[in-house]
DNA sequence: TCAATAGTTATTTTT
DNA sequence: TAACTATTGA
């Protein structure tokens, strides 16, 4: 049943050719094409700045444009340069856009997200900070488990304490920047809870693990008590560029101020939409742009309307919805591009009906030449997916859900690096208690709670209790630590990927899952992780968190300003015995946590995309569908009771409509099944909050409760229901994370040769015959092929490609190396 | 130590 | 409805 004919052909991206600029900006290359908003925005003075961004406004070209612009005019060098995004996909893009306009030195910039960032600090400034140099990065599901020991340790209830809840409780005191002493309960359960935080940060401490939260307040804490490290800072960044503004939360605004202080002077350039903040709920405050603006008495907001992604009707359409919301910045998006196709509205009798009308109408589009990713269907709440994805796979029809687990989430691949993590450091107890007993070892519950008490009393870590256990769990546990031990012994001098190889042998996780009946899709994440490891070991610049270090570019007043040399020197401390800086385990590791993997639509694979409007941020299709739009569904039922909340609501409705480039569809539907139940809804308000000039209703109107629908849903879930065991078999093949889907690499960008060259150049004759691109002979690992040699003095260091060895950051104050012919 | 069973809960989630 | 957790029984 098609609900209506095809009224009119699907016209193929017409492209947006830009409009005749009224504006014709200056000779150079850098500046070529953009608008004068843009323009004015790129080329703004060392003056704070507020640039509203309104979506598909070009933000993204802004921000690298600028960058490139302020080093080819000489007002900055890569050094003085500070971008913070708050994905990895947004920092590396820009990275990349940013190499293709400039030959710049990558390595050398402070490009990231906020917590990647935090990382590259505190791993240089450890000693400072408290923390040991190895120190280890807890995801978010560490970080529950560790909170679930401590609350089990305490002896508390759980059902009282929700651990996960309890989380909740401790980011967010974190991300206000309080410690436990600084948080005043006023009841019984709040009192509790700051014990637990307490206890919770004495265990981190111990383990010598932070959290994501824990990196952010680390580091302003750092800086706010460290007067000579904040002036280093401040001193060297110049420029610095924040992405995303409107999700910053209050500690990310108060870090931003350590770095860089109103009446500081620097360039601080904020970019955000506040109609585009969605993130309220996880503590981001929109609140911080309307902040910005008076603390740094920004002189001039610049406002980017001109949008360059949807037609007129589209953008209409969005303009009208955000119209409802009050206390707005003000902007208002516009095109070039005409007003394009009306937003068709769609109303189905249920929701299964709502996925057949998609499906079909999906795949007219299909037909008439629109690429599958290029047709996004988007939902409020991950549950809507499954009727979709029911429809979709029974028409056979190629799908991709976002937002599953994420390649270093899953199970198999959290065990590997467990046992990676317990080679590194054996007092990590998270990932003790994670694969003691996996693959099962005859460890029970009983052995564990035994050696957990006697860790506490003892306060000491699980490992290190081990011989207080008697018995057979005792010897059990003795095993397991021999266990670990030998690991630790075979994998002395192997490649990256020749310890995990054979970690994933000697632990038994590989046998494990050969056994297992469905151990076949475990078995190959596992060489996907190899192969991870491998992708990252071979990126240029893998440990440049470890050994980007302030030392030598530290700006030479910073010195005498008071940087005490001691701060400096405390640095690095490169390995004894080899002169290894960072070991390549320990960076991945922490790659590891801080980049959980691409779960995105395979390059190559033509399938229709399916996500939450949550995901769908920052993202654009040329056909949208947003699906479920009921009241209690979009907007929220949770979400409905204050104006705020609603607000939010419409902003994420806004966030929508704005994804789509050429064609949008909106749709409801008059029932639901939800929690086992149908539900009856009415239409979203929304749906009333837009312009009628811009809409053409595919059903009629205002159709009231028709007639036998109930019948018709019936029936269509019984020819549903008996496919249901198979929905999801149909999705389309995982990414690959090593190979296919790996991050482009740096060394893969084209940095032009001479820069690098004269760079290596430089350094190369201070090094008494070592040459880039030379051989080099080292007492434990061989000989190898230099590749980069940085830094001078007691601080020169050299990264050296030792074949089976792999590559190595080597400190040459330690290292001996030897140059050969 | 595990597998079966009962009970519970149901937005969104960049790091 | 279905997915996840916690408990129980073998």
């Amino acid at each position: 049943m098609s609900p209506h004919p095809q009224d009119d052909l699907f016209a193929p991206a017409p492209g947006f050719a830009a409009p005749a600029p009224a504006y014709v900006p200056p000779s150079s290359g850098l500046l070529k094409g953009l608008n004068p908003e843009q323009h004015a925005a790129v080329t703004l003075g060392q003056e704070p700045a507020l640039i509203l961004a309104g979506a598909g406004s070009g933000k993204t070209r802004v921000l690298t444009t600028r960058i490139a612009w302020l080093m080819s005019q000489g007002l900055v060098t890569p050094g003085g340069v500070m971008a913070v995004t708050f994905t990895n996909k947004a920092a590396k893009e820009m990275v990349t856009r940013l190499s293709a306009m400039l030959p710049v030195n990558v390595r050398g910039m402070w490009i990231g997200t906020f917590h990647g960032l935090c990382n590259r600090f505190l791993r240089a400034h450890w000693k400072l900070a408290g923390l040991p140099q190895g120190f280890q990065i807890l995801d978010a599901s560490d970080t529950v488990s560790a909170i679930k020991r401590v609350i089990k340790a305490m002896k508390l209830d759980e059902e009282r304490y929700v651990p996960k809840q309890v989380g909740w409780f401790i980011a967010g005191a974190k991300e206000d920047g309080l410690r436990p002493k600084d948080i005043e309960a006023r009841d019984e359960q709040s009192r509790v809870q700051v014990q637990i935080y307490q206890a919770y940060e004495d265990q981190c401490q111990r383990e010598g693990v932070v959290d994501f939260a824990e990196l952010m307040l680390r580091t302003y804490e750092l800086l706010r008590d460290n007067a000579a490290l904040r002036e280093h800072y401040q001193h060297r960044f110049q420029y610095l560029l924040v992405d995303e503004f409107q999700d910053t939360n209050k500690l990310q605004y108060a870090w931003l101020k350590m770095f860089a202080p109103p009446g500081r002077g620097q360039g601080v350039f904020a970019v955000g939409d506040d109609d585009q903040s969605i993130y309220a709920f996880r503590g981001a405050r929109v609140g911080n742009m309307s902040d910005f603006e008076r603390e740094y008495r920004v002189k001039r907001v610049v406002k980017l309307e001109q949008n360059y992604r949807s037609f007129g009707n589209i953008l209409d359409a969005a303009n009208e919805l955000i119209s409802r919301n009050s206390h707005r910045l003000g902007k208002n998006l516009r095109t070039e591009a005409g007003p394009g196709e009306p937003v068709r509205v769609n109303e189905s009798a249920s929701d299964f009906a709502e996925a057949q009308w998609l499906l079909e109408e999906a795949q007219a589009l299909h037909r008439q030449g629109l690429a599958r990713q290029e047709i996004a269907i988007l939902y409020r709440s991950n549950a809507q997916s499954r009727v979709l994805e029911s429809a979709l796979f029974n028409a056979g029809v190629p799908y991709r859900v976002y937002g599953g687990l994420r390649f270093f989430e899953r199970a198999e691949v959290k065990h590997a690096l467990a046992y990676l993590r317990l080679i590194e450091n054996a007092n990590d107890d998270t990932s003790f208690l994670r694969v003691v007993n996996f693959p099962a070892r005859g460890i029970g519950a009983r052995t564990i709670e035994l050696l957990q008490d006697a860790a506490r009393i003892s306060g000491r870590s699980l490992y290190q209790s081990v011989s207080a256990v008697a018995g057979k769990g005792g010897s059990n546990l003795a095993g397991f630590v021999n266990l670990v031990e030998s690991m630790r012994n075979l994998t002395q001098g192997l490649t990256l990927r020749e310890i995990i190889e054979q970690i994933i042998e000697t632990s038994g996780l590989a046998e494990f899952y050969r056994n297992d009946k469905d151990g076949a899709e475990r078995l190959e994440n596992l060489a996907e992780l190899v192969n991870a490891a491998e992708a990252f070991v071979t990126q240029e610049g893998f440990g440049k968190d470890a050994v980007a270090l302030p030392v030598d570019e530290l700006a030479p007043g910073a010195i005498a300003e008071g940087l005490p040399r001691a701060v400096a020197a405390a640095a690095v401390t490169p390995d004894a015995e080899t002169g290894e800086i960072m070991s390549p385990l320990a960076a991945f590791l922490t790659h590891a946590s801080l980049e959980a993997g691409d779960n995105q639509a395979q390059a190559g694979q033509d399938a229709i995309q399916l996500m939450t409007v949550h995901s769908a941020k920052g993202l654009e299709f040329d056909a949208v569908f947003i699906t479920g739009l009921e009241e209690g569904l979009f907007p929220h039922e949770n979400s409905m009771s204050d104006a705020d909340g609603l607000e939010e609501e419409r902003r994420l409705m806004y966030v929508a409509i704005t994804r789509a480039r050429q064609r949008l569809y909106l749709s409801f539907s008059q029932t639901r099944m939800l929690h086992g139940q149908t539900r009856y809804n009415v239409k979203s308000r929304f749906l009333e909050e837009l312009p009628e000039s811009a809409l053409k209703w595919l059903t009629p109107r205002n159709q009231g409760f028709g007639s036998g629908f109930a019948k018709e849903y019936q029936s269509a879930w019984e020819r549903g229901a008996g496919l249901k065991s198979v929905v999801g078999a149909g999705r389309v093949e995982k990414p690959a994370y090593g190979a296919a889907s790996a991050t482009p690499s740096f060394a893969a960008a084209p940095v032009p040769k001479s820069m690098k060259q004269a760079a290596a150049e430089k350094v190369g004759a201070e090094h008494g015959g070592l040459r880039v691109g030379k051989g080099v002979f080292h007492t434990k690992f061989g000989e190898g092929v230099l590749m980069t040699l940085e830094g001078s003095g007691a601080d020169a260091r050299a990264q050296v490609n030792f074949g089976r060895h792999g590559m190595k950051w080597l400190a040459l104050s330690v290292a001996k190396l030897t140059p050969i012919d």
